[in-house]
DNA sequence: AGATGTGAACATGTTCACAGCA
DNA sequence: TGCTGTGAACATGTTCACATCT
């Protein structure tokens, strides 16, 4: 293996780092009210701000990309909403379905996010057969029994996991089985899933301990800092140091249900 | 400024990485299955596996805690369940404000895994004058005309704003006028806050959007490597390389208003 | 023997600072 | 002149591999 390359073999494509893949919605929804306010060019500064990231880290983002901009000019947005939107696969429709119709559930079908989006929610399932039938966010909930025939004709690739914890893995099991490869999970579990089958996982929970974490700290801060030093500084939209980011890997299992009742 | 230093003095306690203490929430809630279980103790190995991390990164992520384990033995469940806590803050009483009570207020607000821990929902607030009074999740909505002095009177430092995004700066406003100075963001807007509030976003589409990234790779990919190479390998938690963390930095705004319609 | 704890190598991510083009 | 695009310096995070202790 000689002097150690990447794992991934890379599709000879370009390899767009982990974080600025991560980033590329933030920049594609600044991008998106810029276009709705009809505003025709933008600089990194300006794009950044909007963002809340530096404009360097922007600039870095975007050479990944190729190179969208005009020296001395800026970013034409309209351009690189589109650039955005298809490095992120948005030009084409991903049918997506929701396992767990509980207030989470109910929250993730509602949110416009989706739909705005190139997601579209092909189906609502839950466990619970009294739901079925009942429309949530306009579509009718069906009963998790049908969830592989479901999965095969809406051709879905993703899906979403918001039912009880313990729930998730025989969900999850099914799911893969029927044929998705990428799942966001909800569920405070860590899944097990076969190669080539991406999890990102979303904890509620984990997100206040961290924050507990920081506020602790800060408590103790005060009493040694005492002056304060820095003064004001104030507000442009990133915090502190401390405002980085969410969780990673997978989330452990063993807590109480949570979400979805009945 | 000179050379440039890090921005964060470091108060000389121990610098444990951010990296670190996003992972010490998954420690924490396998160790607590671990002692409901009446397990004495694990070893990294097995620790590491129901976390769904590898075993070197956990215990690099200990020792910065200092040195809890015994060498030939393992890690005593209990007390390492208790340092963490410690650690995180979770030894004391955390009082939390939920602002926004939609459905996915509500689906915070049943939340198990928030009481579980160190955190208490003191209040749960909504704009909507007709949803004051009513319970959720066996607490009274009240309105936020009383905000301030909700926050005041329950010593709250911790706000959660679920409410839609046109609202969120506002009540970012507020809250932290009030006194808060750690703040989870669900509404998909940058806040603006002062320097040393912590703001900590979740942005339920963009983690699709992240998947979708994926996706369309995998499909890429499928055409391109054909013999698929590496074999089963499979399953223990842990998926393949891109099933990494969550976003960073902030969100931007511009988008549908999602979530708590009324 | 069998596990932890950790220095050192490696990999990834961020920031700086400026060359280069419009 | 004013901005992008990027090499190089720096910072953070991960993994390896083994010394160290029970």
């Amino acid at each position: 293996m000689a002097t150690g390359r990447t794992h991934r073999p890379a599709t000879r494509s370009r390899g767009i780092p982990e974080a600025t893949v991560a980033r590329l919605p933030l920049y594609l929804r600044a991008l998106t009210a810029l276009s709705e306010r009809s505003v025709p060019t933008v600089s990194s500064e300006e794009l950044a701000a909007a963002a809340g990231v530096n404009s360097a880290k922007l600039r870095k983002d975007f050479s990944y990309l190729g190179s969208y901009g005009t020296r001395g000019v800026g970013y034409d947005v309209e351009y690189l909403v589109y650039q955005i939107s298809r490095e992120l696969g948005l030009t084409q429709d991903w049918p997506v379905v929701i396992v767990g119709i509980g207030n989470l559930g109910a929250a993730l079908a509602n949110y416009g996010g989706f739909a705005s989006r190139g997601f579209r929610v092909a189906a609502l399932i839950d466990a619970d057969p009294a739901m079925a039938g009942k429309p949530v966010a306009g579509i009718p909930v069906q009963h998790s029994d049908d969830l592989e025939k479901i999965i095969e004709d809406n051709g879905v690739s993703i899906g979403v996991i918001a039912t009880p914890a313990g729930a998730a893995q025989p969900v999850c099991d099914r799911l893969v089985a029927a044929g998705v490869t990428s799942i966001l999970n909800f569920a405070p579990t860590v899944l097990s899933v076969p190669d080539g089958v991406d999890v990102r996982k979303v904890d509620l929970s984990i997100e206040l301990q961290i924050l507990a974490f920081h506020e602790q700290r800060k408590a103790g801060e005060e009493a040694a800092a005492g002056s304060d030093g820095a003064g004001p500084a104030a507000a442009r939209g990133v915090s502190g140091p401390a405002s980085s980011s969410t969780s990673a890997d997978q989330g452990p299992d063993g807590d109480v249900p949570a979400v979805m009742p009945a």
